[in-house]
DNA sequence: ACAAAAGTGTTCTGTGTACACCCATGC
DNA sequence: GCATGGGTGTACACAGAACACTTTTGT
């Protein structure tokens, strides 16, 4: 019956973070290069070991800082994950944990110290474990929760064109979208500010640049208001 | 760093499951009155302990055989809980799944062993732990699972009517649904079969009955067809 | 003057939604 | 003959998708 805390029975707990990124181009994922047992050398998702004084998401988080240096990150638990010989040394279940960063706002030293590197979603190379399955099963988290949840402006800098927002959900979804009826559907969405600055880097014409409205946002939450892009 | 398989950071991690009915009328859950400790006498979900050489889904599938006596049950795992103090006895992480089952098949004197009783979503008494906290989920994922994928066909019998159908769906969403537009986009899906039996229990002109197509089903799948009720 | 990106509205089509009457049968 | 649930089609509104030209300014 459903008795018997069997000490035998306890197990490893890991968290896996899959850490994506955007860099006005591509999305991408943070990698690390192990430099450390099992299968030094091969690249992974950041991880550690859940503690036996922290809850799962305390854990991301913590480790989500341990490679970064950033607190407060954008993150959702995915999928846990328990194959019986996932991992070769002992017994671990792993709970995985999606994250959202801007990617410069990440501390550089950290992730050095770590060999970690940003790679494009089309490169991501052999992962050891079924990393790459957590990966996988990530992307398409994202992709589904962005047609539900203005989540991409952690994406992004804070001031940031209609044309870089565009790019990012072209990103994130894989496919191109049309200028005009995207820029439509952000604004009937009414969660950003246009602001009377330019950016004059990417054109001779400049472009307006916007902020997320964080107030707006957390007002209409409530209403679940789908995008469908 | 990322290493140390720290004996002492291991935990124990349970599986509990909430299992979804329909009785023509309301969407129910099957809870079980606990006969053990600890907090014995009070409604819990249906639970157990991982067990060392089994993954998540095959202990979630031994549970609900354990209590329903039904293999091949539809399955999908929900979220893993972690607060601290969630279990008074010991440290234990649990991830919950969900499942769906026909309602007039499981294992009747298997479910009384248990003190299990089918509850609609209304009324859900108090439940240990935080078992409440993984129904509430669990609901809004069958919902939400419900728009994308014709999922609720696991909790009819094999040959049911459009009523039922649309009771099921009424349940399900909470909300009631056109009769016309319902049929026509059951219909438009096409993964139905219309027998040429009728059900004359229901009304005296008799309702027809349908049978679900499991192979244009699996066919379909692939181009994930929305269902928007 | 021309290259390069920004900005801006309208039309069409398909899908969701609302809605009311006749049918078959058992009593 | 009447009460009960079963079955059927149409009209309207709205949202998504397609589409092209003008503006600005640095070179």
């Amino acid at each position: 019956m459903y008795t018997g805390y069997n000490l035998d029975d306890r197990v490893f707990l890991a968290v896996d973070c899959i850490i994506f990124g955007f860099d006005d181009e591509d999305l991408k994922v943070l990698l690390i290069k192990r430099d450390f047992e099992p299968e030094r050398g091969k690249w992974s998702l950041m991880g550690g070991f859940l503690k036996s004084n922290e809850t799962l998401d305390n854990a991301a988080d913590r480790i989500l800082h341990r490679l970064t240096g950033m607190h407060d990150i954008y993150q959702e638990q995915l999928y846990s994950f328990s194959d019986l010989d996932r991992d070769p040394v002992a017994r671990t279940i792993s709970t995985s944990y999606y994250a959202i960063i801007n990617i410069e706002k990440h501390n550089q030293e950290l992730t050095q110290q770590y060999n970690a590197q940003w790679f494009s979603l089309s490169e991501i190379p052999d992962l050891i474990f079924d990393h790459n399955e957590m990966v996988k099963k990530a992307i398409r988290r994202l992709r589904r929760r962005t047609s539900i949840t203005p989540i991409g402006f952690e994406l992004l800098p804070e001031k940031f064109t209609m044309r870089q927002l565009q790019k990012l959900y072209e990103a994130i979804l894989d496919k191109k979208l049309d200028k005009r009826n995207f820029i439509n559907k952000i604004n009937s969405m009414d969660i950003l500010i246009k602001l009377n600055e330019k950016d004059m880097t990417s054109s001779t014409k400049g472009s307006f640049l916007y902020q997320f409205d964080q107030e707006k946002y957390d007002k209409k939450k409530g209403d679940n208001f789908y995008l469908k892009l």
